[in-house]
DNA sequence: TTTTATTGCTTTGTGTTACAAAGTGCTTTT
DNA sequence: AAAAGCACTTTGTAACACAAAGCAATAAAA
């Protein structure tokens, strides 16, 4: 038997990280006000685990307007894509192995 | 776009309690310094995380002898083959979801 | 028979993380 | 002028992770 979660990146094993990284996988850029409703965190809560995505290099910001309002969204670095794929597998495989 | 994160179990975001059950689903039978060598934790680290996983009840113990030598054995109950079926399933949605 | 080892814990201490709530600065709408 | 929205930061608290050490019971080794 092999330790099952050798490969899991520690990144994401907060639920909130996962799904952010989820919804940008999806969606290639959404917002701010957009992913706090999605993943229903409270808006500090969602910036301090942004901010360790972004710390982490798996995300980017981009910080723009619409309209005339600010509009920040944030979107996926290529070493983000490849990480979480690479968690992504790793969970894949333990769940093929189970079932 | 839905919340892909509200149907996981917040018992089994941790790597170790992952782990743990990852093999306790795969061998009926696991005892203690067996699942310490597969995940790789401390003894007392391990006996924590498995205690969380009894007091809901996820997994149930059994206490024994191999030879003359004390072994305590771990094996899902079956609450936690449901909770940990439900928790994978809603990990695959998300993971089809993106690719 | 004294010592050492093993098993499976519990306890202790420390550091990290999660989170809500409140506060902030800037802009925009009313 | 006041209220609201955006995207945070700060603060405080509680939960969690983890290693290391301690411990009780038995067993094996010297």
């Amino acid at each position: 038997m092999k330790n099952p979660i050798e490969h899991l990146n520690k990144v994401f094993d907060s639920r909130i990280r996962l799904g952010i990284m989820s919804a940008l996988m999806i969606n290639a850029e959404v917002n701010f006000n957009e992913l706090k409703e999605l993943i229903e965190v409270t808006d500090g809560n969602l910036a301090t685990h942004l901010k360790t995505l972004e710390e982490n290099n798996y995300i980017k910001v981009q910080k723009g307007f619409v309209g005339r309002k600010t509009n920040t969204t944030y979107s996926v670095t290529k070493a983000g894509e490849k990480a979480f794929k690479l968690h992504l597998e790793a969970l894949e495989k333990m769940i093929k192995s189970i079932s």
